[in-house]
DNA sequence: TAAATGATTAGCT
DNA sequence: GCTAATCATTTAC
């Protein structure tokens, strides 16, 4: 399966929650940086309140929403920046938001860019884990993932014992309906997923053994 | 040209 | 757990 395929074919949510358990990698130039995604949000284009495409609005700034499936959409905000993967045909306003991952190589690196922080606090979070990929700028927005230094292994991925839908954070509350949809999806008990209760963390990060 | 707005994080209580 | 910081993009005038 290539990218495009993989991006395109289904829904957007439920490309969101196949993206659990791949792994997420990062070429430097140097070292190769990875992780296991573990948190991902799906927007699901004009009748999402939450999305940046919204109501089929469109700007330079989010032209990368709107490419076709496998387009990332590298977003800045507070002096932060986030990582979407577009997801559908183009001209369609859909992408799903990688939030987390479970840092497998390159993690001194990481802690480094990281200004010395280290354990969940690497990449629990979305403008966190952009920061340990050392990411500053907008350089790849807009660009097809296989022609960036980013990859998304799409032949293999760790198997996880459960997934969970919740809603999503931090999306205006004054639309119960869609401030409710269950479009984010996590790996239960991985520490690394953001707003983890200590008490749900899974010894096993949350994956199956193997 | 100016003011409002977050797909948030860090730091303090 | 709660509040402030901080800035590109958007929206209003």
């Amino acid at each position: 399966m290539d990218y495009s395929n993989f991006f395109i074919n289904r829904t957007t949510p439920e490309i969101a929650r196949d993206l659990l358990g791949r792994t997420l990698s990062y070429n430097t130039g140097s070292e190769i940086l990875s992780g296991i995604i573990v948190e991902a949000e799906a927007y699901v284009g004009s009748k999402d309140r939450a999305a940046h495409s919204y109501g089929g609005h469109r700007s330079p700034a989010n032209e990368g929403l709107y490419g076709p499936g496998g387009t990332l959409y590298i977003y800045a905000q507070r002096q932060y920046f986030f990582f979407d993967v577009a997801t559908q045909e183009k001209d369609i306003g859909q992408g799903v938001l990688i939030r987390a991952i479970h840092p497998l190589s390159g993690i001194n690196t990481m802690i480094k860019n990281r200004h010395g922080k280290s354990g969940v606090l690497l990449t629990n979070g979305p403008a966190k884990l952009m920061q340990a990929f050392g990411i500053t700028s907008r350089k790849w927005d807009c660009h097809f993932i296989g022609e960036s230094p980013f990859d998304i292994d799409l032949s293999s991925k760790k198997k996880i014992k459960h997934i969970s839908a919740v809603a999503r954070v931090g999306i205006n509350q004054s639309d119960p309906i869609w401030a409710k949809k269950p479009l984010r999806f996590i790996v239960s008990g991985n520490p690394y997923v953001s707003d983890i209760k200590k008490k749900d963390i899974d010894p096993d990060f949350g994956f199956d053994k193997n």
